[in-house]
DNA sequence: GGCTACGATAGAACAACGTTCGATGCGATG
DNA sequence: CATCGCATCGAACGTTGTTCTATCGTAGCC
């Protein structure tokens, strides 16, 4: 597919890509403002190339935003496949999760897209499956195992859409940091009346710069505290 | 605001809409095809007006998905304080999650766009603060109520990504339903080999033909066990 | 009753996007 | 040297969100 290197002779007229070159760029803008940056004539300019040329190796945007994903899922999954194992299941399934999860973080577009079509992203399916292994290792039915992987991914993409949602513009451009932006949407709920909203009054304080990793481990060790139970250890 | 209604006259020269309409049609848009199908031209021809005049209700696309989807919260949080109360309130958490996830089953669209922004979405905020109210009747510290409604949010997010994902062409053409194009995918993958994939081998009948409510149900379950232990209930 | 101010409407235009078309370059093969 | 097919690209198309500018129609005033 495409093996061919960059030999430009002189003046450059043509570019020549490969599949790892369109990709590997696609990436890159998506990591450097997500996924309205990533548009064909963006990334056809970052290769030096002309626009229709990236459609003869992907079939539409939906498809290289697959190949995006599962390129990175690819580095994702040997991360965790260097993870060491330990003898609690539980415990490999918790470190493989905070290391997923970090990885979103680096990376918030990929809670969009991540697990949406293990078709096309082979890299899911093999995360998916190693995921999984962990839960043979407990005691449970099949569909208890299936359901357990599918509740911690749901943790894990319940957390990465919190952290996709694009900041508000201000953010954006810097002219406000997020622990500024958080406190004045806490300020706002400090005024609301406290009969009417005694919870976000008992929150406000720990939402007031509160750490969205602890949130997500809090979230996870319920998930994970439950499934213990559920295997009887 | 606007509150003249219709009254053509003769000859259906001006349309005059209200915020009401707007965001009713909008959502009726939403509710028959998903974001795609809300365009300001689909809603200007619904309204029967022009294209710019939606610009005088709503400043952006954004703010107009921020009222849809307040609007579809409003009448989900009424059916959730329509539920009885019990005297667990970790039953009634449970009740509540249903109710809303059932709420998404029928608008998938929902799933991308809920809880995107307490300022706009005022009735997400009074469902955070209804659904964070019974942890208040649980033996919990400030931090643990906030993470433990940020997990149930985040179990019912998780399941609604899921759900929101458009499925391919075909199932929307009607061409393929959805038990055919799960046994299709399970079928690919009782292809693979056992060696590499025995997770997947173990689960995949379970993948097939597998019920959403079911696996979002557990997913719940598992946080609400883990939520329980903590309390020490 | 005319006049004005303003709330509300709308058509046309713009820029940006995904996508398609047709033509063209270029290296390998005969 | 001619041919073939992989790979490339500029230009164009249709659709989208958004803005500009012009206009209508009614409530309120002199």
């Amino acid at each position: 597919m495409a093996s061919l290197q960059n030999r430009p002779g002189q003046g450059r007229r043509r570019a020549s890509h490969s599949m790892e070159s369109v990709v590997t760029e696609a990436v890159a803008l998506l990591d450097e403002a997500g996924e309205p940056a990533l548009t064909f004539r963006a990334l056809a300019q970052r290769l030096g190339g002309g626009v229709a040329s990236i459609y003869w190796y992907v079939a539409n945007k939906d498809e290289l935003l697959d190949l995006a994903t599962d390129h990175v899922i690819g580095s994702i999954l040997a991360d965790i496949e260097r993870l060491p194992s330990s003898d609690d299941p539980v415990d490999d399934l918790r470190a493989m999760a905070l290391t997923l999860f970090d990885a979103i973080v680096d990376r918030p577009w990929l809670g969009a897209y991540f697990m949406r079509n293990t078709d096309a992203q082979s890299n899911s399916l093999r995360l998916y499956e190693k995921l999984g292994r962990e839960t043979l290792r407990l005691d449970l039915t099949a569909q208890q195992r299936f359901h357990a992987v599918s509740a911690v991914i749901g943790v894990v993409v319940g957390s990465a859409v919190d952290l996709g949602q694009e900041p508000p513009q201000e953010v954006l451009d810097g002219h406000v940091d997020r622990d500024q932006f958080l406190g004045r949407a806490a300020q706002a709920w400090r005024e609301l009346d406290p009969q009417d909203f005694p919870f976000v009054h008992e929150i406000v304080d720990e939402f007031d710069g509160h750490d969205d990793a602890d949130q997500f481990r809090s979230a996870l060790e319920l998930t994970l505290a439950g499934l213990r139970l559920q295997a009887g250890a």
